[in-house]
DNA sequence: CTATGATTGTCACTATATATGACAATAACC
DNA sequence: GGTTATTGTCATATATAGTGACAATCATAG
C-alpha cells in the first residue's frame, strides 16, 4: 500500500439523509414522548385520541386499521384511555360485538393541550430555521413521505404490517 | 357556538416536521435494519463495527462511550460479533481489566457490503428528488440536529442518557 | 330457520428488549 | 499498603410486542 492518504475510505455515515431522518426521527419521538408524559399520555393515546376526535363512534377494528396497528393492541391502548377518563366504550348501534368509542368531556379538555405541546415542540425543532427554510423542508419531507409509501398521519412505529422486522436473533 | 366552520380546529398532523420527522425515521430505521438482516447484522453491529474501523484495539467502555450506550449493553453487542467471527478480544497492551477490540478479516470483507446497502437505501431513499434539493435536505437535516445536539453519527436509538423515557406506567 | 364460516373484542402466553444492581479483577491514587 | 474507581461480566427485574385461543355475535348459504 503507497502513498494513500488513509483516510479517504470513510463515507461520512453523518452525511447521509437516511442517517439524519433516523436520527432526528428516533430523537423528535423521545421528544414527543416526553412532552406528553406530564399530560399522562403516551404518543400511541394521542393518536388515538386525535384519530378518535375526526369521527367519534368508531369501533376499535375501524380505529385499529385507521392507525395501523393491531386490534390486540388497540384493547390495551383503549384500556388505559378508558382508566383515564378519557374515552368510553358505549354500545355500537348496529353491531352488538363491537364497542362505540366516544371521547369524554375530560378528552376534550385534554387534547387541545396536548396539541399545543407539540406546537412547541414543532417550534423549538425549527428555531433555527428561516420561514423559506421551514417550508421547503417539510416539503421536502412530505415527498419522501410519500415516496416512501407512508400514509399520512400514520405512524410506522405502531406499525402491524406483519413483516416483524426486529425479530432475527442476529 | 354559533356558526363557526366546525372542522378548522384540526391542525394537519401530517404537516409538521417533528411527526413527518418521526415517521420518516422510524421507517427509515426498519428499512436498513431489514437491508442489513441478511448480513447476520443489525444496526447497533454495524454502528460498532463502524466506529471500530476507525479506530481499532478500543477497549468496549471506549466504544460505548463514543457510541452513546452502556458498557452493560455493549458486552451483548461484543459478544454477538465475537460469535460470529467479526471481531476479536485481544488482551489490551496496558490495561489488563481492558480488552482490546479488533475487527478480524471477516469484517474487513464484511464492512463495505454492510455500506452498499445503506449506499443503496439511501439512493432509493431520494429517488424523487433533483440534486440541488437533496443538497438542500441535508444540509438543512444536520442544522436541525445540530440545533438538537445531536452527536454526529451517534444514534439517539441505542442511547444511554439516564432520562429513561418510556418508564411511566401511564 | 338452521348451520357454517367470518369478525369483534378479550385474554393468556411467549419472546424480546431494556434497565438495574451486584460482582471479581484490576487499576489509580494517596 | 490501603482505599477508591474502573472494566467487563452476569443475574435479575421490567416493559414492550407478537401470537394464538376463545366466546359472542354477525353474515351467509342452504
Amino acid at each position: 500500500m503507497g502513498e494513500i492518504t488513509q483516510r479517504a475510505p470513510i463515507p461520512p455515515l453523518a452525511g447521509r439523509a437516511s442517517f439524519l431522518l433516523s436520527q432526528l426521527g428516533t430523537r423528535s419521538a423521545q421528544e414527543f414522548a416526553n412532552r406528553l408524559a406530564p399530560l399522562g399520555m403516551r404518543p400511541s393515546h394521542f393518536g388515538l385520541l386525535m384519530h378518535l376526535s375526526q369521527d367519534e363512534g368508531q369501533s376499535q377494528q375501524q380505529l385499529a386499521d385507521a392507525m395501523g396497528i393491531h386490534r390486540n393492541v388497540m384493547v390495551g391502548l383503549v384500556d388505559d384511555l378508558e382508566n383515564r377518563g378519557l374515552i368510553e366504550r358505549r354500545r355500537h348501534p348496529t353491531d352488538r360485538r363491537a364497542h362505540a368509542l366516544h371521547l369524554t368531556a375530560a378528552a376534550h379538555d385534554l387534547l387541545p393541550r396536548a396539541r399545543r405541546a407539540a406546537d412547541e415542540q414543532e417550534t423549538q425543532l425549527l428555531a433555527g430555521i428561516d420561514e423559506a427554510d421551514r417550508n421547503h423542508l417539510i416539503a421536502l419531507l412530505q415527498r419522501l413521505a410519500d415516496h416512501a409509501g407512508l400514509s399520512p398521519g400514520v405512524h410506522p412505529g405502531l406499525r402491524d404490517d406483519g413483516s416483524s422486522a426486529a425479530h432475527r436473533p442476529c
